[in-house]
RNA sequence: GCCUCGGUAGCUCAGUUGGAUAGAGCAACUGCCUUCUAAGCAGUAGGCCAUGCGUUCGAGUCGCAUCCGGGGUACCA
């Protein structure tokens, strides 16, 4: 058991027995001391006053001395202020370490049949162009948070809702019959996501073309936008696919096959994966039927020009569109379906949407809705809101070619990671194949850190200048300290030297304290951070741990130590913080090379 | 207009359920490669936590108002 919850519990008893007050363990405030005040963890005395009737030291005064005789583990104690300042005893601080580095999964819980299962779902892409930058923050939180939740003891399902249908498929369809001249990622050695999207992209620059010729001519801008004949004939694709017209299906089938293919190469450099995989083209009817059956049941209404609507007003939100005019289906009617068929497929306690917060407004009126149609797991479905990604130069508009584009800057990460390392001269020796998945490994170290560092809610800037930086707070300085760490546990084997540790209390220094407090808490930022969704605690967690780490390395070498207790201990140490990187970098799903 | 999320060092970001004197990195400047690997370490400098009022023993953190910025707001997804 962690002190701080004997504390808890024992100053309880204590403002019972000296005040005949009763006060919940839970309640009562633990913090890590000042690093320039004496001691380990502060009791806040404060909220004890209106009970001890005292002053706040003689308050802490009194709780420090029932504290001290009926804890071991409390050496001693100081009071400044209204801080009860409690010093825990080495042999606690040991036995935590010990207990850190003899676990494979320190700081995690495992899930077993019976644990709560989450589906998330993440990066739902569309299939007329390649993935961006916003994706990329899209697919590493969905991922991060799955494994986060997985180390809480939660089991989970990773899906994937493709938007396959609609009108922006069709735009590239149109303008690859039109001016593809047969063109496939075969022929022409494009990636099928970027050819599709460079399709999507000339349909575009023909369709404002049209435009403005047609406004040239005469007609308004509304106008010339509806009678473009590109739009005019990509509409019409779309017309024959909801007819399932046997060509257009097939020239559908085939693209899409282009994208699919090409987005299996960037999900497996960003290395995230999904369980199910859900399209809408095979959900937005259960959309409708579910829909209809609201209509029918009274639950929504119709207009005079046929359209389908939702009364959200006694839920203090708006009225809500759910079927258009001329009957086709909205995002809304296809998410109801979506949800409706995956609570079917699995039996989901909990629903998370990584979706960005464009789109807040979208899920909370999905969630009411729901909860009208009956489904009452609808009420308690969990949107995953994130920040937008903007660039030093502005927004990321892909109209104005100003994305970044996910495959380019994995690319480019790479490049730099070689760079960097062969003028640091940091792989000699390895094989090119060797190198390369090291690099790889480095490149999106950084980049992912980079993201998942900063709180998913906010919006951020990405500077590509600076996310490939590797000093610092980034990934790489991370995984060189593991790689470090491995290296002194490599050496130390080779030497013959095991660790082991015989229970005696050694002199620990301030910064060695430092250190197994950390690794101690670990479990308590998996759990805080499971209970937030957030990999940037766990980012901002380990990278803490391993500033702390490299300075009291700085200060002790440990192989130079004559003393084999405390050689040994030292390794401990540095075992238990591998094992904390190592975790933490898979919670955010960063893999950690062995050496560099 | 209404709803919603932000505003912390020149820049990018941390800051635990309100706790003690506000924290990193980058950029700038100064030192340190016989120890495990300098992708490192140590140090200097840099702050009206947007603004005002309030809540209380105590506010970057909570409430109200104002200013600035992002997003949303009935037939895009």
């Amino acid at each position: 058991m962690l002190i701080e919850q004997t504390i808890r519990e024992n100053i309880a008893k204590a403002v019972s027995a000296l005040y005949a007050a009763e006060f919940k363990a839970g309640d009562v405030q633990i913090q890590a001391t000042r690093k320039d005040v004496e001691g380990d963890l502060t009791v806040v005395v404060f909220p004890f006053l209106p009970y001890s009737k005292k002053s706040p030291q003689q308050t802490a005064f009194e709780l420090g001395n029932f504290l001290e005789q009926n804890i071991d583990d409390i050496a001693s104690f100081e009071v400044v202020k209204g801080f009860l300042n409690l010093t825990i005893s080495q042999k606690y601080w040991l036995g935590q370490l010990t207990e850190a580095s003899r676990q494979e999964q320190y700081g995690c819980s495992l899930a077993g049949d019976g644990s709560p299962l989450v589906m998330i779902e993440y990066s739902s892409p569309n299939t007329n162009k390649p993935l961006h930058l916003g994706h990329v923050r899209n697919n590493l939180l969905g991922f991060s948070l799955g494994e986060i939740l997985k180390a809480n003891g939660n089991r989970v399902v990773k899906t994937n809702i493709v938007n396959d249908r609609g009108i922006h498929i069709c735009k590239s369809m149109y303008a690859w019959q039109k001016w593809g001249e047969g063109k496939t990622p075969e022929t022409t050695g494009t990636k099928g996501d970027h050819l599709v999207g460079d399709f999507y992209v000339l349909f575009d620059k023909q369709y404002k073309k049209e435009i403005a010729e047609l406004m040239a001519g005469g007609l308004t801008a509304e106008e010339a936008a509806q009678q473009a004949p590109s739009i005019v004939a990509a509409r019409g694709l779309l017309l024959k696919w909801e007819a399932r017209d046997p060509e257009t299906i097939a020239l559908w089938k085939r693209m899409n096959q282009w994208v699919y293919d090409g987005f299996d190469v960037t999900y497996k450099e960003l290395g995230v994966d999904f369980d199910k995989i859900y399209y809408e083209s095979e959900t937005y009817l259960m959309g409708k039927e579910e829909v209809m059956r609201g209509l029918e049941a009274g639950i929504f209404y119709q207009k005079e020009d046929g359209s389908v609507w939702a009364d959200l007003s006694d839920e203090g939100l708006d009225h809500k569109l759910l079927l258009r005019s001329d009957g086709t289906s909205v995002y809304m009617t296809q998410d109801i379906g979506t949800a409706k068929l995956r609570f079917n497929d699995f039996a989901i306690d909990k629903m998370v949407y990584v979706v960005g917060n464009e789109q807040n407004y979208h899920f909370q009126v999905l969630s009411k809705l729901l909860g009208k149609l009956g489904f009452e797991w609808g009420r308690g479905l969990h949107h995953f809101s994130y920040g937008m990604v903007e660039l030093p130069n502005g927004k990321m508009k892909s109209r104005e070619g100003t994305v970044v584009d996910a495959d380019d800057l994995i690319a480019g990460m790479v490049d730099v990671a070689r760079k960097t390392s062969e003028e640091l001269g940091k792989l000699e020796g390895y094989t090119e194949g060797e190198a390369l998945e090291t690099y790889k490994i480095i490149a999106m170290g950084a980049l992912k850190y980079f993201i998942l560092k900063v709180d998913p809610k906010k919006n951020m800037l990405f500077n590509p200048e600076e996310s490939i930086d590797f000093n610092g707070n980034t990934g790489p300085f991370i995984q060189y300290t593991y790689a470090r760490i491995r290296s002194v546990l490599r050496k130390a084997t080779d030497r013959g030297i095991t660790a082991s540790m015989n229970g005696e209390t050694l002199p620990l220094t301030e910064k060695e304290l430092g250190l197994i407090k950390t690794i101690t808490l670990f479990p308590v930022a998996v759990k805080e951070a499971g209970e937030a969704y957030s990999p940037a605690l766990i980012a901002n967690y380990v990278y803490n741990l391993v500033k702390e780490y490299n300075q009291f390395y700085h200060d002790h070498s440990i192989l130079a130590e004559e003393n084999e207790n405390i050689r040994n201990f030292r390794l401990i140490l540095s075992e238990s913080v591998s094992l904390i990187i190592k975790r933490g970098m898979g919670l955010l799903g960063i893999r950690v090379p062995e050496r560099m």
